[in-house]
DNA sequence: CCACGGATCAGCT
DNA sequence: GCTGATCCGTGGA
C-alpha cells in the first residue's frame, strides 16, 4: 500500500522520520529505508531551493510526494522526496536503505542506492504516491522504529544551517551509511 | 562564453 | 583520515 500523499504535506523533518522504515519499489526491487535527510526549505542554505528556482530543481514547488532527482559530483544520482505544502520547496534525501530482493548489494549511501536501483534523473517529476509508478513507496510493515538523528552529510558551507540534527536514522541498522549515529535516540 | 563547486564514492594511507 | 574522478547547474562577464 502506497502512502498517503498527506504525509509529506507538512515540515520536512517529519516526513523524514515518517519515511524510515518505509520501502520503495523499483521494477519489482524492494528495499526498506533506514535513512534519511531533510532539507527544510528555501532558508535552509544547504536545500537546492535555497538558490531560487531553476529547470533543475522546479520540481521542489510542484508538490509533496514527487521525486527530486540530480546528479552530483558529475558522476552519482541523488533521489529525494518533495515535502511541504505544495508551493513550499522542502524534500528529503533518501541516503541508505536495506536490501529487501535479493542481488541488490549495498545501498548506504544516497549515490550507492541510486545506482543499485537504476534510478537517474528521467525519474525526475515521477509520483511516488502513485502504485501505477516506475518506481513508488510503499508503507512497509507497520513496527516500530527507534530514531537516532544527527547532522547533515557534507554540507558544511550551510554555515549554521550545517549543525541542525536534520539527518536521521534507525537506531542500530547495519545498512545506514557512515558515519553511524550514536546520538540522540527516540521512539516514534 | 567560461570558471567553479558540489546533499558522493572507492581506494589509499 | 585524505584525494581524485567526473560533469552539470549556476553565475558572472
Amino acid at each position: 500500500m502506497v502512502p498517503e500523499r498527506e504525509l509529506f504535506a507538512g515540515k520536512a523533518v517529519r516526513a523524514a522520520r515518517r519515511l524510515i522504515g518505509m520501502e520503495l519499489v523499483h521494477r519489482g526491487q524492494r528495499v526498506r529505508i533506514v535513512e534519511t535527510e531533510a532539507y527544510v526549505g528555501p532558508h535552509d542554505l544547504a536545500c537546492h531551493a535555497s538558490k531560487g528556482r531553476t529547470a533543475r530543481t522546479e520540481v521542489l514547488w510542484r508538490g509533496p510526494g514527487l521525486a527530486y532527482v540530480y546528479l552530483i559530483y558529475g558522476m552519482y544520482n541523488c533521489l529525494n522526496v518533495v515535502t511541504g505544502p505544495e508551493g513550499f520547496a522542502s524534500a528529503v534525501l533518501i541516503r541508505a536503505a536495506e536490501p529487501l530482493s535479493p542481488g541488490l548489494g549495498d545501498l548506504s549511501g544516497p549515490g550507492k542506492l541510486c545506482r543499485a536501483l537504476g534510478i537517474d534523473r528521467s525519474f525526475n517529476g515521477i509520483d511516488l504516491c502513485d502504485p501505477g509508478a516506475a518506481l513508488h513507496l510503499e508503507l512497509g510493515p507497520r513496527r516500530r522504529v527507534r530514531i537516532a538523528s544527527g547532522p547533515r552529510i557534507n554540507v558544511d558551507y550551510a554555515r549554521h544551517w550545517a549543525h541542525k540534527d536534520y539527518r536521521f536514522m534507525e537506531a542500530g541498522s547495519p545498512f545506514g551509511s557512515r558515519p553511524r549515529l550514536p546520538l540522540r535516540s527516540r521512539r516514534t
